[in-house]
DNA sequence: ATCCCCATGTAATTTGTTACATGATTGA
DNA sequence: TCAATCATGTAACAAATTACATGGGGAT
């Protein structure tokens, strides 16, 4: 799914600027999707163009005019066949993972720096999610519910993996030294 | 981490052709890192002419030269300091989850067809993991193992929260229709 | 017959990331 | 005074995906 769909998706929840849609991917979306401004703006505009939102300017002092987007009912049957797809990916790109896969040749000192970031970030992640859940979640529908649920579940199982297993890598590195 | 590294640090493992690493991206790392001849091909051609592997062409019949490249000392030190970053990334790009998030949006079965689709994928994954160990794993060092207890904990998790909380979601639908 | 496996590669296209460019307001 | 927030956008670049192009051998 392109950034064009989620942002339209975003905006029917309401009237928004590209600036409001950046805050929302590093929010609620943190978790499985990232965009950044020079994929949104495009996006919108993109969508303006093609009928699927509206665009008003709001003049500002000091900051340049505030686009708020709104979308139409084009723009809202064109979201229901985009939203069709019955089989949407599901990908991870984990250089974490690859970089654990050569754990054998690099030193104990540099895998359990790798382990420990990974470890921040996800507790980070799971802080957020909760966080947004104690604010958003009484008004959010089941998907959302869902969506967050999932991201929450997922952290707690990888700080548990990873918990619970970083003593085999420690332990191959021993031998390895052992060994040398 | 580009495809490049990935492809330098397979062969680590031994010489190997274009499309043993392409098996390889298919079956070991296919839970968490994919990459298409288009770009082995040209970045196994790239770390030749930098010197980072060789290329030994073995001819065939009927069939193409077999390329068969190996990671030359220079590669080696270079796959290192490549492998040096302590904070890799671990991004998840999921259709699915935002697909969800937009569930209210959505039919009934439309929202059935999308979970039923991830949870056999998610099960084919488990299962492929599964089948690589069985093969593989008594001659892995531990960050393999790692890596595949990893990609399988994942998928044990989601299959296991998605079949505990869908039902939340056929819920929010009914209320649709009985509101509606 | 037909399909899958073997085996390579290029080129066009799509997509997204990063850096650049600007600049006032507000709170610590 | 310094950092963060607000607010937009473009252009260059990087990267990967997809489609195209070729073709024999072996199994069902």
């Amino acid at each position: 799914m392109e950034v064009k769909t989620v942002c339209l998706g975003m905006l029917t929840d309401g009237p928004a600027s590209g600036y409001d849609l950046k805050k929302q991917f590093e929010s609620t979306f943190g978790h499985f999707y990232s965009a950044g401004y020079g994929s949104i703006y495009p996006a919108l505009s993109s969508l303006a163009e093609n009928g699927f939102v509206t665009c008003e300017h709001i003049p500002q002092d000091g900051k340049p005019d505030r686009k708020v987007y709104e979308i139409t009912s084009f723009g809202r049957t064109c979201l229901l066949n985009l939203l069709d797809d019955p089989e949407p990916g599901h990908k991870i790109r984990s250089d974490f993972l690859a970089t654990m896969w050569f754990a054998h040749l690099m030193t104990n000192d540099q895998v359990e720096a790798v382990l420990d970031s990974l470890v921040s970030k996800i507790e980070f992640q799971h802080k957020l999610i909760t966080d947004i859940q104690a604010t958003y979640a009484h008004e959010w529908p089941a998907g959302k519910c869902f969506v967050a649920g999932f991201g929450k579940t997922m952290a707690a199982a990888i700080k548990k993996y990873v918990e619970d297993n970083r003593h085999m890598l420690a332990d191959d590195v021993a031998q390895k030294t052992a060994a040398g």
